[in-house]
DNA sequence: AGCTATTTTTAGATTTGTCTAAATATAATT
DNA sequence: AATTATATTTAGACAAATCTAAAAATAGCT
């Protein structure tokens, strides 16, 4: 498989293409930074090879192989993400770009001994789980602080928006994964949380509390 | 730059391209197991950008920036072929076709980090040296087995022929970089060698023994 | 020096992935 | 239901990297 094969096949499966769900030509090129006649272009030959459902003007969805294949990608990426932080001190948001072309290195050897150098991680630097080798992905039950009742207590667990701005934004805050977090109050204004976290208060915006997971306990 | 055209630049200094040396179409082609017609289109694109000297019919050779270049993607493929060794258990006869594609992944910091990690490793799985950051090369002062007087000793400190067959052999009659050497007798008749090492007697055919690198002491 | 063999370059074709512009199908709106 | 707007596909072109076959230049050999 090409690189640009497999950059298609791991975007339709982030649109959400896994479950039968049917992904439009647009959704792909805009998310890809391409244009839709090049998704169509695509789209005819990885159906031809048997990775993906499509049927003209209907859109797209992964088959069964298409998945495996795209999951194997997800999981070579998230799992260099850890490497570049764990063993590499990179910062969470310097790994996305780098794991962008790690991800496309051919090597099942490389990837299981990484996996074991890791020590099996099974979330990456952004929260995100890591499928495992047979493609099993491991969901953890997580919530968006917005939709957290006031005073429910958890533990940040992700990021939905993982732009370096964000992340950025998060450091400078310090708002780390593992945190705990308290919602003591919902401005009805302008939705905007005060939260107790690791003995701190902090004031924070609808955007930003819409874009940060939490595991409720 | 394309990942083609570094590893032209990289076969070019490999052929002694970065001394003056005038290396011929054909000597690339057939390193590269492409067509002499790919060559020269390629060495009209490199000299356009200014990384290789080329005049028709003439052959090429690297410029300055050109040597820099090839340099660069070197010390990237032997950086990374002691990390598979180093951190991820890979046998010397397995790195080099993983390095080959790890050594075209763009980022300074990767690969200053890994140095780092590694702890500034000299010399590559196969003996080979790893150039600076800023391109210097510390060649070893050694010689071929095949070239030693009797009676005098040294250290394994390279190969010449790094194929898996090869690498293979030596691991199977436990001959390992590191290992002391003395040579003990040479045979008239087919240039064989009865060396000692490592305390055991070995006799060694001529074919080994010239691609054996020692260290001279 | 002249002829032959080899090397190198050119010309034209192919594949992959992309693009623009135009045509066609689907969706939305009156 | 007809019209308009949007989404998608087709047709044709392009750049990169390669190939084959033919032409041209260089090297090697009487
Ligand atoms: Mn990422
Ligand atoms: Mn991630
Ligand atoms: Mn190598
Ligand atoms: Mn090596």
């Amino acid at each position: 498989m090409t690189r640009s094969e497999e950059n298609y096949l791991k975007t339709i499966f982030h649109l959400g293409g896994h479950k039968g769900t049917s992904i439009a030509t647009n959704a792909i090129a805009e998310q890809m930074e391409t244009k839709p006649s090049s998704v169509t272009d695509m789209a005819r030959k990885l159906a031809q090879k048997g990775l993906l459902h499509y049927k003209k003007y209907q859109g797209v969805s992964l088959t069964e192989i298409g998945k495996e294949k795209a999951l194997s990608i997800i999981r070579k990426h998230r799992l260099w993400e850890v490497f570049l932080v764990e063993k590499l001190d990179f910062a969470w948001d310097e790994v996305h770009e780098v794991a962008e072309q790690l991800e496309h290195i051919k090597s099942e050897k490389l990837i299981d001994k990484l996996d074991e150098l890791l020590d099996f991680p099974k979330y990456d630097p952004h929260g995100d789980p890591i499928p495992t080798k047979d493609g099993k992905f491991m969901e953890r039950d997580k919530k968006l602080l917005s939709e957290m009742p006031i005073s429910a207590s958890g533990v940040c667990v992700g990021v939905k928006d993982s732009s370096a701005p964000f992340l950025k934004f998060l450091d400078k805050n310090k708002i780390a994964l593992g945190n705990a977090i308290q919602v003591l109050e919902k401005e009805d204004f302008d939705q905007s949380l005060r939260i107790a976290m690791e003995g701190r208060e902090l004031r924070i915006s609808h955007q930003i509390a819409s874009n940060l997971y939490v595991k409720i306990e």
